[in-house]
DNA sequence: CTGAAAGCGCTTACAG
DNA sequence: CTGAAAGCGCTTACAG
C-alpha cells in the first residue's frame, strides 16, 4: 500500500494550475468572473485528482456546517423513520448526522450523542427519542430542535411534528365495532398508560363497556398470552383484542394457533405499530401503522423552515395513523 | 424563542475569564503549565455556557477530523451490525458518520454519500455494502477501507472481516445430515449463486445427491412456494430444506401450516440469516446467523490499528456463523 | 505561568 | 480577469 497522502486542496490544484489559489476557488464556484478556458482547467484538475472541499474548513468559514443533527434508537420504526429523514437531508449543501440513542437516557438531550452532534455544530436537531418526554434542552435558542414522533406539547417554543395516538386508538376501536364487535378487550405487558386510556375513552363512546386484560409486570409473554387464551374456554371470552404492540400481538397469533383459536374466526386481532413483515409472513393481524414517510416529509420541511426563518412561531403539526387491514 | 446566538468559543470564555485565548485552550486541555486557580475558573466557565470545542476547528488544525465513515444499508441484519459498529466506534476523540447506501450504487464507492463521508474527511471507511464486489476505491491510498462483511478478495490491499458463508452452508447441511435427513433441497427466489454451489458441494461431501428446486425468474413468492409443497403430497418429498434467506423461510412455515405439512413434523426449516423475531414468535426454523457482533468488534479494532499503523499490511479475518437450533 | 503568532482549508471581501 | 489578504476556531509551536 502506498504512504498515505494528504487530501486534495484548493492549493494543490493552484499550484498545478500556475494561478492562486484564489482563482481556484472562484473556479470550483463556477463564477464567470474566471476565465471560460481556466475554468475547464481547473474543473478538469479537481476531477482528476478527485478533489472534494472540506466541509470543516468551509463550515468554519461560513459561520454553518451545513450538518443537520438526528437523534433516536434504531428500533424497527424508527429504522424507517431515520433512513426516510436521511435521505430527504442529504442535499448538496446540507448532510444529515446520525446520532443513536442507545439506552434511553433522560432527559434526551444529555446522551452522549448530542454532545457530538453540537461539537459537530449542526445547525439544527432532529430527535426521534420518543420514548422520553420532548423537554427542551438549554442550547435550543442556538441550536433548534424538531420533536418528531413525540406527544405535541403546546407550551413548548420547539417545532412539533407528532403522531396522533390517541386518533389512532380510537380509529382501531372504531373500525372493529364498525365489523360488529361488542366484546373488545386490551392486552400488553407494560403499563402504556396513554394508549389504555384512550382505549378506555374510545369504548366507552361507542356505549360499550372497556375491559383491559390484567397482568403482573415482570410476568412472561407466555404466561400473559396463556391466561388470556384461557378466556376462550368460557361463552364471554372477547371477539376482538387490541394488542400492544404489534410484536406482541404477533407472539399472541402464534399462540392461538396452537390452542386452536382461530384468527380471525373465533378472534380478531388489531395491533398497534407499524411491522412490515406481516404482510409477506400473511399473518391476520390488522395494524394502526405510524406515518412514518410522512414524518420524515413534514420534518424535513420543519429543518428547512427553521433555518429559513429562524425567528419564526413553532410549529406544531400532527399526522394520523394508516388502519392497515390484515384478514 | 430568543434571538439564534452563536456558539461558545473559547475567545468567548477568555473575554470573561481576562485572559489570552491560548490560555483558555491550554486549561481546556488540562496542561499544569496553567495555574490550578485559573483552570478552575475557565473549566466553571465553560461548563456555564456549555461550550463544546468545535470538531470541524480542531480537525482542521490537527489535520485529522476525529471521524469515521460508515457506509452500507440499512436492513435488518445491518442495522444491528452499523448499531454496533457505532457504539464502539464512538469515543472522546473519534465518532462514526454513517452514510446510507439506498439502492445498491455500484460499484459501492460511488455513492453520493461516500463523497460526502469523503468531503467530511473521515479518517477511514468501513463499508458493508456487502451486496456489491469489494471494489477497492482510488481513493483507497489517502483513506482506508475496511470491508466488512464481504467475501474476502486475497489480492485486495485494504482490511477484510469477512463472514464464512461457505462454511455456514456447510455446518447447517452437516446439522440436517446429522440429524438424519437423506432428502435434503435448497429453495430460494433468486441466483444465490454462491451459496447454491456450497450447498451442492457440502451435501455431496456426505455421498448424497443435492437437490435445488427450481424458480422462474420472476414468479411470485407465494406461487414458488405452492409448487414446493407439492412435493408433499408424493412420497419422496424432502424432509429438510434449506431456505435462502430467513424472511422467505417464514413465509414457507406459514404456507406450509395452511397446507397442513408439519413443521418440523413432515419438514425441517434450516435457513440463511439471522432474524431476532423468530425467537418470540417461536417459529421453528433453524438459522445460520451472521455474527454481527464479532464483525462489529473485529471492524472496529481493524480501524484502530489502521490508522496506528497506517502502513501495516492488509489484515484478513473470516468469522464463522453461528448455527441457531429451534425446533 | 501566560500571551502573541502561525496556520489548517476554505469563503468573502477588496485591490488591481 | 486574477491575486493578495483577512478570518472562521482551534492547536501547536515559540517568546517572555
Amino acid at each position: 500500500m502506498s504512504p498515505r497522502s494528504s487530501p486534495v486542496t484548493q492549493a494543490r490544484i493552484a499550484a498545478l494550475a500556475n494561478c492562486s489559489q484564489n482563482t481556484v476557488a472562484l473556479a470550483l464556484q463556477g463564477s464567470t468572473r474566471i476565465s471560460a478556458k481556466r475554468r475547464a482547467q481547473i474543473e478538469r484538475l479537481a476531477a482528476k485528482l478527485g478533489y472534494r472541499p472540506s466541509m470543516a474548513a468551509s463550515g468554519l468559514r461560513r459561520g454553518r456546517s451545513g450538518l443537520i443533527g438526528l437523534y433516536g434508537r434504531l428500533d424497527i420504526i424508527r429504522t424507517l423513520l431515520a433512513t426516510e429523514l436521511m435521505v430527504r437531508l442529504h442535499g448538496p449543501s446540507q448532510k444529515p448526522i446520525l446520532g443513536l440513542e442507545l439506552e434511553g437516557v433522560r432527559p434526551w438531550h444529555t446522551g452522549a450523542w448530542v454532545d457530538t452532534l453540537l461539537a459537530l455544530r449542526v445547525e439544527a436537531v432532529v430527535s426521534f427519542a420518543w420514548n422520553d418526554e420532548p423537554t427542551v434542552p438549554p442550547w435550543a435558542s442556538r441550536t433548534p430542535v424538531i420533536f418528531t414522533g413525540y406527544d405535541p406539547d403546546p407550551r413548548s417554543v420547539c417545532d412539533f411534528v407528532a403522531m396522533d395516538r390517541a386518533g389512532a386508538v380510537r380509529m382501531g376501536v372504531d373500525y372493529l365495532v364498525s365489523q360488529g364487535h361488542r366484546r373488545i378487550q386490551m392486552l400488553r405487558y407494560y403499563p402504556g398508560k396513554r394508549i389504555a386510556d384512550a382505549f378506555e375513552q374510545a369504548v366507552r363512546s361507542h356505549g360499550l363497556e372497556p375491559s383491559i386484560f390484567p397482568y403482573k409486570p415482570g410476568e412472561d409473554h407466555e404466561a400473559i398470552l396463556s391466561r388470556f387464551l384461557d378466556q376462550f374456554r368460557t361463552a364471554d371470552a372477547p371477539t376482538a383484542v387490541f394488542v400492544l404492540p404489534t410484536g406482541f400481538a404477533c407472539e399472541l397469533h402464534a399462540a392461538a394457533i396452537r390452542r386452536a383459536v382461530r384468527v380471525p374466526g373465533d378472534l380478531t386481532i388489531l395491533a398497534y405499530d407499524l411491522t412490515p413483515a406481516l404482510d409477506s409472513l400473511r399473518i391476520p393481524i390488522t395494524t394502526l401503522d405510524q406515518p412514518v414517510v410522512e414524518l420524515a416529509e413534514n420534518a424535513a420541511a420543519a429543518v428547512a423552515r427553521r433555518l429559513q426563518t429562524p425567528g419564526a412561531p413553532p410549529m406544531h403539526v400532527t399526522l394520523g395513523f394508516r388502519l392497515n387491514v390484515r384478514q
